[in-house]
RNA sequence: CGGGGCGUGGCUCAGUUUGGCUAGAGCGCUUGGUUUGGGACCAAGAGGCCGGAGGUUCAAAUCCUCUCGCCCCGACCA
């Protein structure tokens, strides 16, 4: 029956590319513009990202970390001091050469990531083993040259928070870059609904500069795997580069150990990929804009009573702490609406019309799987908030399964390309850990590892070579 | 950046092969009226120098050159 309504937007096993993009706009989360490679978040869109932020901002805080801001320039010399970080940035760095119509003397590198700028104010503001540990956070945009643009996943410009953070020993930045990647690993899969695999990244993989990077990886429902946030371990890299240097209980002169780690709005194209569906969007409840959307249903002269009503229940549960619209406009028919709100994946939806006035009750629909339930005023309070539960719930249990059916071990290079030829997904397989393999598996297949696991690799054989197995590793095509 | 595709009212597209009068359709939008429990209907309107620049021609959406953008598949990345 959806069929007849939405035959503008492709359905999503049939079109996936097409259907991703259509319904980004179409539900107006984000735009195109004029500006090459650059999107425009709108309202709805941005929405969604200031409750990503909220929780994780309140996770961060709770452990200590503080927000900050950090100039958008850095000059060239700066991003140049660490060897792998610059030879890494530097072919999508966007440079800024003139000011005020002159020539910059020294040109200035729009931040595609910040550690140079913030690695610099360090060191000038550790002097002691009680200067640290430093933990800051910034919520901010970055730019990188990108050649390909895919709304949200990937932008010339893009919005993100990065953490950067200063340790005296390697064993406590090892534990912060670990307990980000858990702090990451809480929000995407309880307040986005998206179950992560996290594992360390290959050699080839990890990010320039670092010592270790974790990644969150998710499987979209196309079986290729999104890359949902990082954190990496620096060891002394940067603290040597920039030379961050404190003075110990032990009276001596230490090089500081750092961090870094971010997620981006990334985050809320994997949300859309890997719950919507063919009528569209499907919000998890704990980051809708809108958990619940009220759509009055009147005849003639009911309409006053019936809207009246509608904004008394909805300011009830907007006074229950749940975001709430009243979509009252009166151009559209309800079923135009109810589409609509599909297509904009609001969680749950309430129906009122006179039949619920004469009976004091109300229809509640599902959007996950368009159950209807009749509930009485007095109960919506009580069973609202349930059925977001179950409806954020539910979600992640589908993805997990989802997940979980596209997940195959194997030790057997033959079946490996098979399956990564026609089914996708992620596949577990021992690995010698020698980037050779890891290229000739990148050529055979175009898939890459995409993190290692801590399983023990004992006995078995890596999957391309003859050698002994250092790690049992997801592997996946990937975006 | 390589290969392929596409740019025509807000959207989806026809028209381009073979140049020709005032550039069309559906949806959407505006106004009025009737409607409203799964994308209502009638009537009257508004809205496009055909992505941009240059060229060929008596004449260009249509042909040529350049350019910009988007989509798909690769390579690179969050």
């Amino acid at each position: 029956m959806v069929e007849e309504y939405v035959t503008a937007i492709p359905k999503k096993s049939e079109d996936f590319s097409e259907w991703y993009v259509q319904i980004v706009r179409r539900a107006e989360l984000a735009d195109y513009t004029p500006v090459k490679g650059c999107m425009v978040y709108r309202p709805y869109g941005y929405a969604i990202w200031e409750n990503i932020q909220e929780a994780l901002d309140r996770r961060l805080k709770a452990t200590g970390h503080q927000n900050a801001y950090f100039p958008l320039f850095i000059p060239e010399s700066f991003l140049a001091k660490e060897a792998e970080h610059v030879k890494g940035f530097a072919p999508e760095v966007a440079w800024v050469t003139q000011g005020g119509g002159e020539e910059l003397e020294e040109r200035l590198a729009i931040r595609p990531t910040s550690e140079a700028i913030i690695m610099h104010m360090y060191a000038k503001w550790v002097r002691s083993y009680r200067d640290l540990p430093i933990l800051i956070n910034l919520w901010n945009n970055v730019v990188r040259w990108e050649k390909v643009t895919r709304l949200f996943l990937r932008t010339t410009e893009f919005l993100w928070q990065e953490g950067h953070t200063a340790h005296r020993t390697s064993e406590d930045a090892m534990e912060e870059t670990l307990r980000i990647a858990e702090i990451y690993r809480d929000l995407v899969e309880n307040e986005l609904a998206i179950p992560v695999y996290i594992g360390r990244k290959s050699e080839q993989e990890k990010f320039a500069g670092a010592q270790a990077t974790f990644a969150l990886e998710a499987l979209m429902p196309d079986g290729k795997a999104l890359q949902a946030g990082t954190t990496h371990f620096f060891g002394q890299n940067f603290a040597k580069a920039f030379e961050i240097k404190y003075l110990d209980s032990d009276g001596e002169q230490k090089y500081a150990w750092t961090t870094s780690w971010g997620v981006s709005t990334r985050l809320i194209g994997g949300l859309i990929m890997v719950h919507g569906d063919d009528a569209g969007l499907i919000l998890p409840p704990r980051v809708a804009p809108i958990q619940v959307v009220v759509v009055p249903i009147f005849y003639g002269n009911e309409q006053e009573e019936v809207i009246r009503k509608a904004h008394e229940l909805a300011q009830m549960l907007i006074g229950a702490g749940l975001r709430v619209k009243v979509d009252d406009r009166d151009e559209y028919t309800p079923g135009w609406k109810f589409s609509e709100w599909e297509l904009r994946g609001a969680p749950l939806r309430l129906e009122l019309g006179p039949r619920d006035l004469a009976a004091s009750s109300a229809i509640l629909v599902r959007r996950d799987n368009r159950k209807k339930e009749k509930v009485g005023w007095d109960a919506l309070i009580s069973r609202i908030p349930v059925a977001l539960e179950e409806i954020q719930s539910s979600l992640f249990q589908r993805a997990k399964e989802f997940r979980t059916a596209n997940t195959r071990r194997t030790t057997d290079y033959v079946q490996f390309q098979r399956v990564m030829e026609e089914q996708r997904g992620f596949l577990l397989a021992p690995w010698c850990g020698e980037g050779a393999c890891e290229d000739r598996i990148k050529a055979d297949t175009t898939a890459t590892v995409r993190c290692l696991t801590t399983d023990t690799a004992a006995g078995a054989t890596c999957l391309c070579c003859d050698r002994p197995a250092a790690h049992w590793a997801y592997f996946a095509k990937s975006y």
